[in-house]
DNA sequence: GTAGTCACG
DNA sequence: ACGTACGTGACTACA
């Protein structure tokens, strides 16, 4: 039999620090009470321990306190939005039927050690779990410490058992307290022996075994006479941490782990904490389910539908005159085909098998009905392909839900219903306490119960909408561009499919070339694709420097092999195989498998995903086919126009760059781009103080990393490892660059100043992000907001006005009579399919509608080319 | 499922 | 003292 005890006080205060800020709407700090809730979670999957506990301190002065008065004395106040959270933990915990400890004068470690010590006289085994290494001190036979600790805000466990212990210390564990006796813990404010640090600490102890040990050969000459002089004067003190430092497993409690067996947790107590608390993921995974009077009162307080089932032509009708006179509906239209169509209180449901349901379908969707619904392009698309040209959508509940947040992971109606109406879900009279939207008994059920969600979820979300000034965006730019998109995924690219294959081929052969000379000169053989065990070949076989570390191992990236190419001939051959590998795993091999039937590749945008408003691109990634090196480009040159087509590529240049020149409004940038200069180069010379025909190539390229930089909120650590040049050099020619754009400075002061007020930052056409990292206790995250506050405006606005260009052009195309169609966008760059004849017209549309999409106070210009390959076309 | 790596703008 | 550019997605290894 196993129990955990959570060293609750610890455990908190990491979730504290490592969680990004939290608060519910009212503004009441949640962060350390969903960040322990989710360790707690984590712990209980990892341990699955039978029996469960936390212990807490006290604000009581300790008995530590009574033999030392400086001890904790200089600890900080736990922070107010801490303190706040205390209370409200204890109660989760309450209702989690987790037993919980605390004991004035006594130290949750106490406590701890008091526990460990019952379970090993009641025959069961103990993990404590806790974030501080003094309770390495406990681990014995029966008893491990599961160590927490967070980085880059991830939160990470490693299990510390008598071996795991012994193999990272050397000693064994009681000797923990010997250690922080001589090293003394500054958290705590434990003296230990004032000048002996963790080295010479852990040094005396795996020679002499123990503090006593120490003592009594103080006189070795093994110890230097510097150490044996710190030693001697710290001696009181030394002795002093011992004691403070050993945790008493004494503590007057009465403990019997059978009484601390795992229960379930009290459901509605829960739920009712976690409603407050607005932790909706949470509540679904602790499994809670709404109490009865929650369900009752949702039942009331929903709105209820009059359900008509249409089987006829008549039904038919009836539901098109009921739609007509709403005019705005709300629609599902399920996997398989059923129509659910909201008309008031009227809900009609229309399976596929019903007479005239393609009519139908036609009459429903190519009419000027107002269509309000959920995930409107896939929708869009599905119509599509039952020949259906939808048109007349108004609205689209995740596309408004990822304009109010767009850095949620994910838009599921359920829990939208739960944020935006405060309900748990959209029940119906019908149904019979079922809580799920989407494991419905039924197609119909679902369809009914989707459209119903987004018959009440639109009210809110465009209140909402309006209130931050989003509701435009999304009428005008993200409503018109799901069908443009949907469009394009139903166009698809098509694909040269022997060309791919024989790329295979031609890369297998190379491939195989290659794993034989690395395993030659690795003088084994092993998996060259796994970083472990490239790793162990480099560094500990072959013996290269291993320049950089990752947290799990040797860091083998291409930045660090680049650092050894000279060093050992394996290098370059490693980077050759894994440039091969890439290409044919993921480019020959992995588009090869997604051609369809026609001959076509159709991916997938995304709309809801980037935090910042650009598309993304799955299913396969069309987003990221290779261009920067001379084989990766050929790649392109197997994405085709069909016969008597072209394809035309029209991108804009630097787009970013004259983003910042409009938008910072600096006069020497915005100078520059109006008068038609090579931008980087114009930087280069600018910055140097150096005639413009003067500018070398190296300098130019140094400039653009500088421009790009500046987008990504540089810092002169990364633009120093960019371009090779020292740290101080790069700080230089930063401070150089800001003075010389001075406005470019000022912007970025000012939209940092202005996200910290307001709590976000904002694009030209008013597409927000939310950044809650610059109130972040960590000031690597705050840097990190500081960052994103510089750039989402600048990627926000360029993805802005891709979007508007796309729904122009495809406006312009259609209008044209050009028998032009859109198939890929790639964040600056549209292309387009058109036939041979129509390459030229089709290109000026394309660069009309683009240029004109922004009107901003720098030229936008746009380069189109076309030919039979996207390599061509480039 | 996570980490490392690498492809793109 | 620490950690180090913004935004993505796919593949492989490994727990």
């Amino acid at each position: 039999m196993k129990l955990m005890v959570i060293d609750g006080n610890s455990l908190v205060n990491r979730a504290f620090y490592g969680v990004r800020t939290l608060t519910t709407r009212d503004g009441t700090p949640t962060n350390a009470v969903f960040g322990f809730l989710n360790i707690y979670l984590k712990l209980l999957a990892d341990e699955k321990p039978d029996a469960l506990c936390v212990t807490f301190d006290r604000k009581e002065p300790t008995f530590r306190h009574l033999k030392y008065d400086g001890y904790k004395a200089q600890r900080k106040a736990m922070p107010e939005e801490l303190a706040a959270q205390m209370p409200i933990l204890k109660q989760v915990l309450d209702a989690l039927n987790v037993p919980r400890y605390e004991l004035a004068g006594w130290e949750a470690d106490d406590l701890i050690g008091t526990i460990a010590g019952a379970c090993t006289a009641a025959g069961w085994s103990c993990v404590a779990v806790t974030g501080d290494k003094d309770s390495f001190q406990l681990i014995g036979p029966a008893t491990a410490v599961r160590h927490v600790k967070t980085r880059m805000g991830q939160t990470e466990t490693v299990l510390y058992d008598e071996r795991r212990f012994e193999e990272e210390y050397g000693f064994a564990p009681p000797f923990m307290v010997d250690l922080k006796a001589l090293m003394g813990d500054s958290s705590d404010n434990i003296p230990g022996v004032p000048g002996v640090g963790e080295k010479t600490a852990m040094d005396l102890l795996h020679r002499f075994g123990s503090l006593k040990g120490v003592y009594a050969a103080i006189d070795s000459p093994d110890i230097r006479d510097a150490v044996r002089k710190k030693l001697t004067a710290g001696r009181e003190s030394a002795e002093l941490s011992y004691d403070l430092a050993t945790i008493r497993c004494d503590a007057p409690i009465a403990f019997d782990p059978e009484e601390n067996r795992v229960r379930e947790p009290d459901n509605d107590a829960l739920y009712e904490l976690f409603r407050k608390l607005e932790f909706t993921k949470l509540t679904d995974r602790f499994g809670l389910k709404p109490p009865a009077e929650v369900v009752a009162q949702t039942r009331a307080e929903e709105k209820t539908y009059r359900d008509c089932a249409v089987t006829d032509a008549d039904g038919i009708d009836g539901m098109l005159k009921a739609a007509y006179e709403a005019g705005t509906v709300s629609v599902a239209l399920s996997d398989g085909g059923t129509l659910c169509l909201i008309a008031g209180d009227s809900r009609y449901t229309l399976a596929p098998e019903a007479q005239g349901y393609a009519e139908a379908l036609r009459r429903v969707f190519q009419s000027p009905v107002k269509k309000r619904g959920y995930e409107i392009k896939d929708l869009h698309r599905r119509l599509l392909e039952q020949g259906v040209q939808a048109e007349g959508w108004e609205f689209d509940c995740a596309l408004a839900a990822y304009l109010l947040a767009p850095t949620d992971s994910a838009y599921p109606l359920d829990g939208l219903c739960g944020r935006y109406l405060g309900r748990p879900l959209t029940l119906d009279a019908a149904s019979d306490g079922q809580l799920s939207l989407l494991d419905g008994p039924d197609e119909g059920e679902s369809a009914r119960r989707e459209a119903a969600a987004v018959d009440q979820l639109a009210p809110e979300l465009e209140r909402q909408l309006e209130h931050s000034g989003l509701d435009r965006l999304l009428r005008e730019v993200e409503m018109p561009l799901c069908a443009v998109l949907a469009e394009m995924e139903h166009a698809g690219f098509l694909a040269d499919r022997e060309a791919l294959k024989r790329f295979g081929v031609l890369l297998a052969g190379r491939i195989s070339e290659l794993e034989r000379d690395i395993y030659r000169m690795a003088g084994e053989e092993f998996n060259i694709n796994s970083p472990k065990q490239l790793g162990h070949i480099l560094f500990d076989k072959l013996l290269l420097p291993p320049p950089k570390k990752t947290k799990t191992g040797y860091s083998t990236g291409a930045d660090v092999l680049e650092k050894l190419y000279d060093r050992h001939p394996i290098i370059p051959a490693v980077l050759e195989y894994r440039q091969y590998s890439k290409l044919k795993s993921t480019y020959a091999d992995g588009l090869s498998a997604v051609i369809a039937e026609d001959g076509r590749i159709h991916t997938k945008f995304q709309m809801t995903v980037t935090a910042t408003g650009r598309l993304s691109s799955v299913e396969p990634n069309l987003q990221n086919i290779p261009v920067r090196t001379e084989l990766g480009g050929e790649l392109r040159k197997m994405f085709i126009a069909g016969p008597g087509n072209v394809l035309v590529d029209a991108d804009y240049s630097q787009i970013e760059l004259r983003l910042l020149a409009h938008i910072s409004g600096d006069e020497a940038m915005r100078r520059a781009f109006i008068d038609g200069e090579d931008i980087h180069a114009v930087t280069a010379s600018q910055v140097l103080g150096i005639p413009l025909e003067q500018v070398t190539k190296q300098q130019r390229s140094h400039a653009k990393a500088v421009n790009f930089g500046i987008v990504y909120g540089i810092s002169a650590f990364s633009l120093a490892q960019d371009i090779h040049v020292s740290v101080a050099e790069a700080r230089a020619y930063m401070e150089s660059y800001l003075e010389k754009y001075s406005g470019v400075r000022e912007y970025m002061k000012k939209v940092v100043e202005q996200a910290k007020q307001d709590g976000y930052v904002s694009s030209l056409y008013g597409r927000r992000r939310a950044l809650p990292e610059l109130a972040s206790h960590d000031r690597n995250t705050r840097a990190f907001g500081e960052r994103v506050a510089l750039n989402m405006p600048i990627q926000g606005t360029a993805a802005d006005v891709m979007k508007i260009a796309m729904i122009r052009v495809s406006d312009a195309l259609k209008r044209s009579g050009l028998k032009a169609r859109l198939l890929l966008q790639v964040h600056d760059e549209l292309i387009v399919e058109c036939p041979e004849e129509e390459a030229e017209r089709t290109a000026a549309i394309l660069a009309e509608e683009m240029t004109g999409a922004a009107d901003l106070s720098v030229p936008l210009p746009v380069e189109a080319k076309w030919g039979k390959s996207w390599y061509d076309a480039k």
